[in-house]
DNA sequence: CTATACCTGATCGTCAGTCAATCTGACAAT
DNA sequence: ATTGTCAGATTGACTGACGATCAGGTATAG
């Protein structure tokens, strides 16, 4: 575990970056919106260089969609995409609890239970941000354990992708209790050291979330959905 | 079905980008290069804008690494790195495959057949770049019948990030054999529209697949690799 | 002879300005 | 109502420039 002590210099270009990618997952910026250069250059005070190149990245992680001479509008997310990529969190979030089971230490595995009971502790007055807070914790420390970079990379990017739509599913009444009861499936399989299990476990958990998630899209649909013909 | 006829005008930086991420990924830059961003400017014939932004986009695919105010440099592939990009590829195709049978078409299903008999046809006298294609073809039918871009997305990814090790493989005297073989299990496991088989036909597929790769690459100890201390 | 200090060239990160191509929206003409 | 045209705005791409940073070699001190 050689903690590297050299300090990287942090580009503007990567302020930008999180800076933008922030503002969309957290919706201060609408689906759908137009996000021109100008605009962008002068809300970060940066030059267009660096703002093409931070919206390049967002435009790789699907935040973004660039329409050819017409500039960057924030990504939609239709309902069959939801469904998409609900699937492939099921699988690396799968892969990831497996991981977990296999190489995390006695700590690791500790403190995922504690996660967890933090969780468990939380009654129906929690705030969506304080339920996101701890889910978040979680998977730092799933993915930390899993000792696997890039299915790390690619769920964050997913979790970043459809942050929307976790926000409302875990408003949803009810849905904390089944959460919680899902996952002592999942950190009990981990402390059976059950490879095969968690990975069953996980995976199942995130066809519920799915569930619930596509669900509620289909109740309120799509707020935001100018469709484009 | 919509098809659109609507013509996308193929940005200067999208050659870019394709140009070079084929570059690396048949080998024509040796892994550890260093590529400033001067060369590729008059490689290209392109303006350094184009080139870093396209340089950017291959950073986020891992196939070049930028160490910062040094420049980018054609990225290393570790062992453990190929060991976990095995065990993501596992099981997003796992989940490609699933999905295939569960949503492809007949004729989709009898094409996937076809390009497995025409790989099964072929001898131990094919080459390289044949089996490479064809793979290609196998994999173009399958996530087109899955139904699922972003697995689509990522598989293409890991594909092109471990392209070397795969060509290596191919390459192993009496792989070819084991590969049919495997291969016929998932097709057949998609003939009787066994989703669950299929997964875990295509995982162990996989598994497979990175057994021999990982013991080719511990045997020819890593033939450019500098390490970093 | 070794080790430190220093200098120099190369490269990156960023910026500002320019130009052509293209899209949008409105307005005018048929 | 449809079509044609024009002005404004925005993107895609290029260029030149400047300071900051790093690698490598050279000179100097011990």
């Amino acid at each position: 575990m050689s903690e590297s002590l050299r300090i990287v210099p942090q580009p503007m270009r990567r302020q930008v970056e999180e800076g933008l990618r922030a503002a969309i997952v957290n919706g201060r910026f609408a689906p759908g919106e137009h996000l021109p250069d100008r605009v962008l250059c002068d809300l970060f005070g940066a030059s267009r260089s660096v703002v093409r190149e931070a919206v390049r990245l967002l435009e790789a992680e699907g935040l973004v969609t660039v329409q050819p001479n017409r500039g960057p509008f924030v990504a939609h997310l239709s309902p069959e995409e939801a469904a998409q990529i609900y699937d492939v969190r099921g699988v690396l979030e799968a892969l990831a609890g497996e991981s977990f089971a296999r190489h995390a230490t006695d700590e690791e595995r500790a403190e995922l239970r504690a996660v967890w009971e933090d969780l468990a502790r939380r009654g129906p007055g929690a705030t969506r941000e304080d339920l996101l807070a701890i889910k978040r914790r979680f998977y730092d420390v799933l993915l930390a354990g899993a000792r696997n970079a890039y299915v790390a990379r690619m769920l964050d990017q997913l979790l970043n992708r459809n942050m929307q739509l976790r926000a409302t599913s875990l408003s949803d009444p009810g849905r904390l209790a089944w959460t919680v009861k899902e996952l002592k499936r999942v950190i009990d399989a981990i402390d059976r050291r059950d490879p095969d299990e968690t990975f069953t476990a996980c995976r199942e958990h995130v066809q519920r979330a799915a569930d619930v998630a596509l669900r509620l899209l289909a109740a309120h649909p799509s707020p935001n959905a100018e469709d484009r013909s």
